[in-house]
DNA sequence: TATATTTGTTATACTAAGTAGAACAAATGC
DNA sequence: GCATTTGTTCTACTTAGTATAACAAATATA
């Protein structure tokens, strides 16, 4: 049991982000792409497939594979959406950072 | 190895957050209660002090025994203080998060 | 048309982070 | 003394994060 729904993991966040920003771009090797040149997080695609699959399962997510695109090697994407579950938990999950940093005195942060 | 410097996971984030906001009185119980109330995550006491430890061993907290106090029980406390790579890795994780939510299209959002 | 190259996902095995529950320790109250 | 309270430590386990390699389908070009 314990498939918690209250929260995130770190890179589980990170990836909910990027789907938001990435929109219809947002698959697995671009959003690899994104994580390392946004985030200063380098991570193997399998680390990015294995997150994208356990956000799926918890229904933070949708995907659909799109149609081939005409460029070499371009064969068909699983492209990924957030979904309003997704939204919900993402948006707590910064809220409640960003209410502990204004509770942070101001002389611990020098 | 890979005892990774650069991230943090998303319980350590938020008692990283949390020693920063209790100053003196960031020891296991006060931690775990605040976490309760502030970050709306209910986790027992040892998941507290297993993520303490965790953060100490990687150089991003300090700790040590306070006193005991004249309350009923009131026995010695571990108080925990953050370093400066504590606080490094804790303001770079906050900053990639707001880049990445200002980098979200507006209709996203909604 | 076969084979090399490119873009992409899936599978497998492993390490690190997060978790619960109970044991243990030291203080005060009576 | 011994019950109660505040506090940390120990042990065993599940979930999240990770690397590497295998697999698949597309285009290019010979």
């Amino acid at each position: 049991m314990h498939s918690n729904k209250l929260h995130i993991g770190e890179l589980e966040e990170l990836i909910l982000l990027l789907i938001m920003m990435l929109q219809e771009d947002a698959y697995g090797l671009a959003i690899r792409k994104n994580l390392h040149e946004k985030a200063n997080r380098k991570v193997t695609i399998g680390a990015v497939h294995g997150t994208l699959n356990r956000l799926e399962k918890k229904g933070f997510t949708t995907s659909e594979y799109s149609g081939a695109t005409e460029i070499r090697g371009g064969r068909r994407k699983r492209v990924f959406s957030i979904t309003a579950a997704g939204k919900k938990v993402l948006m707590a999950s910064q809220d409640v950072k960003v209410n502990l940093w204004k509770q942070i005195p101001e002389m611990a942060l020098k």
